[in-house]
DNA sequence: TTGTAAGCGTTATCAA
DNA sequence: TTGATAACGCTTACAA
């Protein structure tokens, strides 16, 4: 590595023959310079190549320009979709991403945000954090130490800035859907650990009461791992097992379109045809919903714009030091395919 | 935002009643310090919640423990896996990452590196730079400044570390399936800009003239766009246009899996059985090779494993500032799955 | 075993 | 319009 020393901004004070202070305000146009000194340094500036430290700068202001994602899971095709929201605005405006990828860990969340402050970053987005850090207030009090904004873990009481899907809506649309269609037996599919999970449960469980359906407990799956290849492994053999068990059962709902992919291939393996004698809904409108075969009838929850709203709250948060809170709620939307049989 | 201000190593101190080197030297056990004052500043320390700066000590050490993911897109399903790979070593090492994403825009590209130089990160993982920067020698040059690693996007004659699937093996063997099994009219899908369309266009020429396959200009198929929905659809497009037109061709080899979904709807629209009538083999073992219906044969690219390599390369280049260029190659493995019809 | 002070590369304050 | 100089928070000679 031949390393050159990069120049420093005394190393152009010297060649342009003026103080660092000068080169500091010509760098930073914030002083009066007179034209001929700041000719100068510009030239000797060019001619060192030299661009400021941004750690030294950093220091100084207690401000790195850097906003830190984070996230339990990378391969989940939410999270490219949301960060990629988040990077159009935030590129923008001089930001640059940090990325955290806590492998679903609350502890490596944790010790990840610890990191993400010694390094000063200006903000934090943490996509889906694990509910125990949320109810545990952790994020609250962090919330009050730096930016924060939480991406889909809205919980009553704590106080903290939330850009979310409203799942509540989607999943009440998806099944009033089911409902209408003539379906009466509709399973339900869900990971163990994610508000977003019991929010939709709870839905599930007061659309049964609402449409008066026999509520059966067993109807309620739940497997440990949501994203990935493994909720699809996972979803596939439970609802093989809700199938042959249950011969009523016409439909089902999943919490996110991987279970909904088992699911599909779970009825695919018992010679099931989907939609005609089963009918599936998943939900977030990741790109695999328009691969797979029959394509899925999925709850759109707009994550580009997710990511866009984030990215813009944090910067605003980040401005102001906004002290009110914000509950920002995105709508979802029923995207029609061909899991859903319409008639019934 | 409460913003309670962080304790510096001199809040310590004070509060400790030693001087702040004292204090250093309890934090890095560099130096021996007498049990009695270590206790003194460990329980100041703890009082005060102090965590070091790390901006303040990158600005001494000119290190930051940070390392550049550069990529032309997140949404590349390779990419997340890539990244996976990378992330689970270095993060052992104390390493955090910046993921830049470029849009593949060789010119923010560019800025993007040069933004990374600014913060003075340890190295730059580059994957699938655009082939145009490679080169015109930028990366060559960069390559001097700051410890780098490309994934993908090997020149001959461009020093710089590499590592590499073996597209060209990969390619090979695929092809060579395909005519073992009596394919002789085989369809080749690629994008327009990646050398490593080139590299698997070059074998796929070679093969032809082994093979004595008659050899048509008309069967190399070329797609804008390379990942995403959009190489589906466009893929999608030209691969029916292709049956349509030669209806001796019997399967097709796509350059990614994305494009191999394509084909495969291709197929569907027009009414052809996969595998029975038609055998589609796709590139990277991405989950949707596993999703789709039938399942995608594929050439796997062990893309975790070239991740994790990347990642320990770039490590050793920082540790040793390694003089000597590397070319890394990953073997590539054909997974059979469905989408090839083995009776013919 | 401990402390003083210089230095990392900037910006900000003050005086000239 | 400019320049010393202190500061940001830490590490590290060097001295004691």
């Amino acid at each position: 590595m031949d390393q050159q020393k990069r120049a420093t901004i005394s190393d152009v004070a010297k060649l342009a023959g003026v103080s660092i202070t000068t080169v500091s305000r010509v760098m930073n146009k914030n002083y009066p310079v007179k034209e001929a000194t700041r000719k100068k340094v510009e030239k000797a500036i060019e001619e060192l190549e030299f661009k400021p430290n941004l750690l030294a700068r950093g220091l100084i202001h207690n401000k790195t320009q850097t906003i830190c994602i984070l996230t339990p899971s990378i391969e989940n095709l939410f999270f490219s979709e949301v960060v990629k929201g988040i990077d159009s605005v935030i590129k923008n405006k001089g930001y640059t991403t940090f990325l955290c990828n806590t492998e679903g860990d609350p502890e490596q969340e944790k010790l990840m945000i610890d990191n993400m402050k010694d390094r000063s970053v200006d903000g934090i987005i943490a996509i889906n954090p694990r509910t125990k850090n949320i109810k545990s207030g952790y994020y609250e009090g962090i919330s009050k130490q730096i930016p924060l904004v939480i991406i889909n873990g809205y919980n009553r009481g704590i106080h903290c800035n939330y850009v979310l899907n409203d799942g509540e809506v989607g999943t009440y649309e998806a099944l009033k859907y089911l409902y209408e269609l003539g379906h009466r037996d509709i399973v339900f599919l869900r990971g163990r650990y994610s508000y977003s999970y019991d929010v939709k449960e709870d839905i599930y469980r007061k659309c049964c009461e609402e449409f008066k359906l026999e509520f059966d407990e067993d109807n309620i799956l739940i497997i440990e791992d949501g994203n990935g290849l493994e909720a699809v492994e996972q979803s596939k053999a439970v609802v093989e097992k809700i199938i042959r068990k249950n011969d009523k059962v016409s439909c089902l709902f999943a919490c996110n379109d991987w279970m909904a992919v088992g699911a599909l291939k779970a009825a695919k393996a018992l010679n099931i045809s989907v939609p005609e004698e089963f009918s599936i809904i998943g939900f977030d409108n990741t790109i695999i919903s328009q691969i797979t075969e029959p394509s899925l009838t999925t709850v759109d929850q707009n994550m580009t714009g997710l990511g866009q709203i984030s990215g813009n709250r944090i910067c605003e948060i980040i401005r102001d030091s906004d002290k009110e809170n914000k509950k920002i709620i995105i709508e979802t939307r029923l995207i029609h395919r061909d899991s859903v049989s319409t008639k019934i």
